[in-house]
DNA sequence: TCGGCGTGTTGAAACGTCTTAGCCGAGGAA
DNA sequence: TTCCTCGGCTAAGACGTTTCAACACGCCGA
């Protein structure tokens, strides 16, 4: 039995366990001549190294293909360089504006985000609500299904720090962040008082969603503030802020006798705007001068619809920006005190109601 | 000195370093009143351990509120249970789809997925990379901006799997999901010569970008096949995939002379669709009538636009399942072989080629 | 010559989990 | 009764990194 044989099985077995032959700090070390500590210095404290024996560290790492065990790191470190933001639903353009903004601020601080998608699923917003509290990172962000969610409560108890996006919480454990819808509904239906109108829809739903309601009340307020009757306003409810809800509204709305048919409509979302749009005009009515339209997030399809839409605009990267930014001041100040910030929504108007003027 | 103060002094130093209080294995072993290994057994192989033991272990981890820390498991373990999809875009509706498909495959393998965005940028792609492979994630989906990075490169013999979606790589490194976009411009073009068309216009750019160039040539296969000269093919270059360039085509199309302005246009995505759609339109062009328009992608507002979209499809959330299955089977199955998987795209046809027949 | 200082480097201990070999005791076969 | 088996549990390393007290060395001032 030759040494070769002797070696080949050990070898054998380590390949197939571990697939990933990569060089750690012990190699490094031994390869450059140094110590482990030594080489741990070169990663996380160059400046006490001298630079002879730095450089010596530096070129084994880049021969060995050197690649860091964050596990390992983390293990010892006990910290994460890592956020997340759990998201409602990454296909709404709305949160992905939001997640840029979060993205802009951690990388200021130096941090990463991961990005999950919770899909409008409560399942699948607990699993990863459990896994990142498992992989201990920095702290979540997140815009919840269920807010009474115990887990969510839970979390800030345990160390894991959580911000709650595009909602106000009443509640003492987390920072939240959110928009005052009640004032984005008064500005649109100001707007359109303003310009004269006076029966005016709203549509959106299903009015289980808090965004839903706020909307519409501050659309009542606005009625109210002008002295006009609540009965000036038509409420339509649909069963989802979707681009086919908004044309089934656009069908009911375009049905009505013309002297009770509203001049003017409010849309929860842009989504509802954009279908109430297109079977609006599909269906012979001018926008805005049989029907102006007003949305509801200014998304960017909105500037690009085939009558750009009046939109009331959420500052959504600064949402983001500012949530994460909380985020951080709570992992890192000893003193951080919980907030809620509340920021103020803006009308952009557009042809959908003032035309081409 | 009272034991009291023996104590309270490394009590506050932990407190201090340790913010999280989490109870370990070991502290539930201790309430439980059994060892180390048979909580861990409880954790990973309860069936091995007998039910009267297993319901006290349970029981003190609820009790204590332990969390699992994975950093510690994935460390001794070897392998993490969490695959990424580092997007290009994530605001673009096309890979917020695609990331949809790989979500639905990983569930169904019981892995988690982080999403992260690399936004174009080739620095954060980079640094992503780095992250990725630091954290030893079990595989990387990747739309790369930089096909040949040699970071791209030396991932997978490193030991992390690497597929790329949405790219054709003539490598043997990475298996690679794709569609066929020269196909797709075929498509798009002889719908366009069998509805009688004869001068037509192809809409994109930057001609830096492979799907760009793809889709093109294969615009002019479909002439070439069709017997016409290419000078039938009006080539108007864009400086991005926006719906403010389509707007810019849209005037430079609507200001073409009568007798040399092409009937039709297949732009080579939707935005610029929708753009050059929008700006026609408000230039007093009837849509499909004095100009059709074909796009790509056919994403979620193409069909919301106000005349409703004629475009190619791509089978997004399938591109995106099949890429995560790919992962999985190399990640997991030793005589993986790496593959090149090509899809056909489907031409979905609307108003805004055939009217409202 | 000596103590003291600062700069660079070392070695060992820890982080929290999983794994493996082995231990114990009960029950069955001889 | 003795021996063996087997299920259930324990104890003792790993895993790869960071940290920290200790150390070696050259230098200065006394």
């Amino acid at each position: 039995m030759s040494v070769d044989d002797a070696e080949a099985l050990p070898e054998r077995r380590r390949r197939r366990t571990d697939k990933r032959h990569t060089a750690g700090v012990k190699a490094v070390a031994a390869a450059a001549g140094v110590s482990l500590g030594t080489v741990s210095n070169v990663l996380n404290r160059p400046e006490v190294v001298s630079p002879l024996t730095r450089a010596k560290v530096e070129a084994a790492m880049a021969a060995l293909g050197f690649v860091r065990n964050e596990s390992a790191r983390q293990l010892r470190a006990g910290s994460s360089r890592i956020i997340a933001y759990l998201m409602l639903d990454a296909g709404n353009p709305f949160f992905t504006d939001v997640a840029k903004g979060v993205e802009e601020a951690a990388q200021a601080a130096g941090l990463s985000v991961f990005l999950c998608n919770s899909n409008e699923d409560v399942d699948r917003e607990a699993d990863y609500l459990d896994l990142l509290e498992q992989q201990r990172v920095q702290g979540i962000l997140i815009t919840p299904i269920d807010q009474n969610s115990s887990r969510l409560r839970k979390l800030p108890s345990r160390g894991t720090p959580v911000v709650v996006v595009d909602r106000a919480l009443d509640d003492t454990e987390h920072c939240s962040v959110a928009v005052n819808d009640v004032l984005g509904g008064e500005l649109a239906i100001s707007h359109l008082l303003e310009l004269g109108h006076r029966l005016i829809a709203y549509v959106g739903g299903p009015n289980t969603i808090g965004q839903v309601l706020d909307r519409r009340d501050g659309a009542r307020n606005a009625l109210h503030k002008a002295e006009r009757p609540a009965t000036d306003l038509i409420e339509l409810t649909t069963g989802a802020l979707t681009v086919a809800e908004g044309r089934g509204a656009g069908q009911r709305l375009a049905g009505l006798p013309v002297d009770r048919r509203p001049t003017a409509a409010f849309c929860a979302n842009d989504l509802l705007a954009l279908g109430l749009l297109q079977q609006c005009v599909s269906l012979g009515l001018r926008v805005p001068e049989d029907l102006a339209i007003v949305g509801y997030d200014d998304i960017e399809y909105a500037e690009a619809a085939a009558v750009p839409l009046t939109s009331v605009r959420q500052p959504r990267q600064l949402l983001g920006r500012t949530a994460a930014e909380l985020l951080l001041d709570e992992s890192s100040n000893p003193d951080h005190e919980h907030q809620r910030v509340i920021f103020t929504p803006e009308l952009v108007v557009r042809t959908s109601t003032r035309g081409t003027g």
